[in-house]
DNA sequence: GCCGTTTTCGGCCCGACTGTTTTCAGTCG
């Protein structure tokens, strides 16, 4: 399997081991450069079209440009084997620790003869770090902290890992004969941030040529044939897979969608209707019911249908049943979007080309944000470039009078609270969101005050990424989530979802709380090239399962009316 | 390893933060 993402990975990992060798840290950078640039070719790698991709791009010089073709060609690239073989694996394997750079790893390894992720926690343990030069107590508590989170997340995955590999498993089912229906259920359909993998059910009579597909189904690894079919995928990501008699297949996508803490709350409600849930189906008179679709077992359970994401520990079945339950948010709801970045910042593409991306996708607005001048690290903009961005925004407007690029910005939201700029600069944009990039590690307290006061400013629109999290790799900063919504409220500021499936920040857990305290949402995709305007996914599907409808987020709202909604704070 | 030129070699984004030091190195974004 050749594949740009699979490139893109050798590269980075030829960048982590040039950083364990010691080598030039810009050669390193450079493999890094190239990685990013692989992966955001818009065409697919083969030799005719690598070529004119890649044309005078700058980051991709001889060696590197070699190495693609040998990769095109036989799939593999020496280089990386020879100094993939040169280097421990253990190095390998302890960079990945949060807070441990190479530099440091080089040292367990060679001093302490560290070998093993379990073999460092023991040593900490023990106290073994304090002794070299260069640790002390800190270091060793905050290593030990960070294996605790790469354990306690290990075997899991974020959506975005999960989901369109499930998407595709489950096509190929579909194609295969004697198969009437497959459908992702678990976790995946439940669309939760991190998953452990995916689970898929199949309607059909007899499954033995269904193994013998799966077997030959590109990117499987491994698989165990038992009552379900275990497969390992290349990424080492499980997937589980149910196949049943067509008569069961609607209760098996129920039982197996889950979550098991939604099922347990079933068996009282469906007892009126005389019926109970087992492992083996729904059972009246202890007679097992067919239930050849999921809407069936609602209907014989007599109650509700409840949509997949909604299916968790914290869906209140008694709140539900009581009131009319409108319409989740649904993609073909939106009409535009905030939060890009572009070339002028850290984004990978122009704002023509985002701008262009959006409107072809069917949207009608899109909000630039790019970074502030504090972001140094992305480029962030100085004033001039302010101005330079908001010429070519006004040019783009004057040409295509039925699409609209709104000027923003996210502001870094600095220690103390104050903005990025001076208000009559901040005065200028359509909208400005405000987010905490740095000095992440401020008391719970200090950082609350911190984000209430850049809310209390007029002209911030939204709160960007309200904890900073980034998932399976670090935990958001210390805020009292309570009192920023409360702020939210009584200055008018609406709270960003962003959509990226690393952060899906706010979660979903507060969406509710916050609808409560009438605060409006918008679903950002942070996107610093053009696919990842399809982030958008997963902050939708983050948006229902915070049970959020079309009228809560303002990206459902039609391009006359953006610009009167973003700016309603500022008039207040 | 890549780039650009005052071109074949020197610089590469850079500042904050932290924990270790006793003036700095490593990590991160």
């Amino acid at each position: 399997m050749t594949d740009k993402y699979e490139l893109a990975q050798i590269f980075k990992n030829i960048a982590v081991l040039l950083e364990l060798k010691g080598e030039n840290v810009f050669k390193a950078r450079a493999y890094d450069t190239a990685a990013r640039i692989v992966e955001q070719m818009e065409t697919e790698l083969t030799a005719a079209t690598v070529d004119k991709a890649l044309k005078g791009v700058k980051g991709i010089g001889p060696a590197i440009s070699q190495k693609i073709h040998e990769y095109i060609d036989t799939g593999r690239i020496r280089y990386y084997e020879e100094i993939k073989a040169a280097v421990p694996p253990a190095l390998f394997e302890l960079v990945r620790i949060p807070g441990l750079g190479p530099k440091k790893a080089v040292i367990l390894y060679d001093k302490l003869g560290i070998n093993s992720i379990g073999e460092l926690e023991y040593a900490c343990r023990e106290n073994r770090l304090v002794a070299l030069s260069g640790f002390g107590l800190k270091t060793q508590a905050k290593i030990l902290q960070g294996i605790k989170y790469m354990k306690k997340y290990q075997g899991k995955y974020i959506l975005s890992d999960a989901w369109p590999v499930a998407e595709l498993i489950a096509a190929y089912i579909r194609l295969q004969p004697g198969v009437e229906e497959a459908a992702i259920a678990g976790a995946v359909r439940r669309r939760v941030e991190i998953v452990d993998g995916i689970d898929i059910v199949v309607a059909v009579s007899a499954s033995a040529s269904l193994i013998t597909a799966l077997q030959e189904m590109p990117g499987v690894e491994k698989m165990e044939t038992g009552e379900t079919l275990d497969l390992t995928m290349a990424s080492g990501i499980h997937c589980r897979i149910f196949p049943v008699p067509p008569e069961k297949y609607g209760y098996t996508l129920f039982y197996r969608t889950g979550s098991p803490e939604y099922l347990a709350k079933l068996p009282q409600a469906a007892r009126p209707a005389g019926i109970g849930l087992t492992a083996a189906g729904l059972v009246r008179d202890n007679k097992v019911l067919e239930t050849p679709d999921e809407k069936s077992v609602y209907t014989q359970m007599n109650i509700r249908y409840v949509e997949p994401e909604l299916r968790e520990k914290e869906y209140d079945m008694e709140a539900d049943n009581g009131s009319l339950r409108p319409l989740l948010i649904d993609e073909q709801d939106i009409r535009g979007i905030f939060h890009v970045h572009t070339t002028y910042s850290d984004g990978s593409h122009s704002l023509a080309d985002m701008a262009a991306a959006a409107r072809k996708r069917g949207l009608s607005y899109l909000g630039v944000a790019d970074h502030s001048q504090t972001a140094v690290y992305a480029h962030g903009l100085k004033i001039d470039k302010v101005y330079e961005q908001r010429q070519e925004i006004d040019a783009l407007n004057s040409v295509q009078p039925d699409f609209l690029i709104l000027a923003g910005m996210e502001s870094d939201i600095l220690p103390d609270g104050s903005l990025d700029y001076p208000d009559d600069i901040l005065a200028q944009f359509d909208f400005v969101i405000a987010s905490v990039h740095s000095a992440f590690r401020q008391s719970e307290s200090v950082m609350t005050r911190r984000i209430i006061r850049a809310m209390e400013n007029p002209f911030v629109t939204m709160l960007g990424h309200a904890t900073g999290r980034i998932l399976l790799a670090r935990p958001g900063y210390e805020v009292n989530m309570k009192e920023i919504l409360a702020a939210a409220k009584d200055t008018g500021t609406l709270m960003e979802i962003n959509a990226s499936p690393y952060r899906l920040d706010l979660d979903w857990r507060w969406h509710q709380i916050a609808k409560e305290n009438g605060i409006r949402f918008a679903i950002n995709p942070d996107a610093h090239a053009i696919d990842e305007l399809e982030h958008m996914r997963y902050g939708i599907a983050a948006a229902r399962k915070g049970g959020l409808t079309a009228a809560d987020v303002i990206n459902t709202r039609p391009i006359s009316r953006i610009l009167h909604i973003l700016q309603q704070k500022r008039k207040k």
